[in-house]
DNA sequence: AGGATAGCCTGCGGGC
DNA sequence: TGCCCGCAGGCTATCC
């Protein structure tokens, strides 16, 4: 499932391919899955990509004429590039199955196939014919159609500090602030995506597990030390996985058909019941936060 | 008011 | 073997 270190991975895939490049035609296949104006206008037709951004686990591009798309992958989205100059390997993908038959060489693009659910279809100028597409089997993801960077800024004024850019001490800070006096649990905090942003139900176990703080405690019972450590953990966490690719379900494949590497790593994600990989007792899984969560009863104080 | 919950949606794996 | 059910979960609307 994608979440910042997947959407991170996409976004830089991307960018050095799609920025510069102007949107020549679009296709919509699904239009529920777009909010806003779906105009062909406001889906950046006849403007040029000057920038790829990132909040959280949302990805933006934005548009020479003043238009912005907001793309969120939810659970299960893609965004599939097959542009001028993208190798074979090079496709950004955040696939949760396998990618066979949504890889494809550029000359393949003309031919108008898309994989399932396959719900936007973007063509880009240029001899190559290239296109970008937008697939959600489940559509908890979409796509916002924004009239201005304003507005980008304004939507995104809603979201707390970057998980991965964001100072480490503004991190800690949000979560210090969103404890306090707070009833909710630890967990609850780092997943409130206006507390920190981009941080989901994978890495926010692994976090709490860094952190040495169990998921389950009260955010208000917190120390400032606490909310330090999982600040710091977060931003290693994430970076890590952004380094390895991204990381996903057990089955995560990367467009370059490898296994994420960062799967192998998980301490506790998926594996409740197993031994601990500090300690060895057994992990504990209950739901946290209406979250599936793991954590080691003894390692997390 | 803030925190918990339901519902959205499809693929897949386990169990019978 | 095949079918069915439950689970996976980010986010919003609604409930308590």
């Amino acid at each position: 499932m994608p979440e910042l270190p997947e959407v991170e991975h996409v976004r830089r895939s991307l960018e050095p391919h799609l920025v510069g490049r102007r949107v020549a035609g679009v296709l919509v296949r699904r239009a529920c899955v777009i909010e806003g104006p779906r105009t062909p206008r406001a889906l950046l037709v006849g403007q040029r990509v000057v920038r790829l951004a990132r909040r959280g686990k949302q990805m933006a591009w934005v548009g020479d004429g003043g238009g912005v798309l907001v793309v969120h992958l939810g659970m299960t989205g893609q965004v599939l590039g097959e542009l001028e100059g993208m190798g074979e390997g090079a496709k950004p993908g955040t696939a949760a199955e396998a990618p066979a038959r949504v890889r494809g060489s550029v000359a393949q693009s003309v031919a108008k196939t898309y994989p399932p659910h396959t719900h936007i279809v973007w063509t880009t100028e240029g001899t190559g014919g290239g296109r970008v597409l937008f697939r959600d089997p489940r559509r908890f993801g979409g796509v916002w159609t924004l009239k201005s960077v304003a507005a980008l800024e304004e939507r995104w004024a809603g979201l707390g500090p970057d998980g991965l850019d964001a100072p480490v001490g503004e991190l800690a800070a949000a979560l210090v602030e969103a404890c306090r006096g707070s009833a909710r649990s630890a967990k609850a905090a780092l997943l409130d995506q206006a507390v920190i942003a981009g941080v989901g139900n994978i890495y926010a176990d692994e976090a709490c597990f860094i952190a040495g703080v169990r998921p389950t405690r009260r955010g208000a019972r917190l120390k400032v030390a606490e909310a330090e450590r999982l600040a710091v953990a977060v931003r290693s966490v994430l970076a890590a996985a952004v380094e390895a690719g991204g990381s996903s379900l057990r089955d995560y494949v990367d467009a370059d058909g490898r296994a994420g590497e960062f799967a192998q790593r998980h301490a506790v994600y998926g594996r409740g019941g197993e031994p601990c990989v500090r300690c060895g007792k057994r992990l504990k899984q209950a739901t946290v936060a209406q979250r599936t969560t793991v954590w080691c009863g003894g390692c997390q104080g």
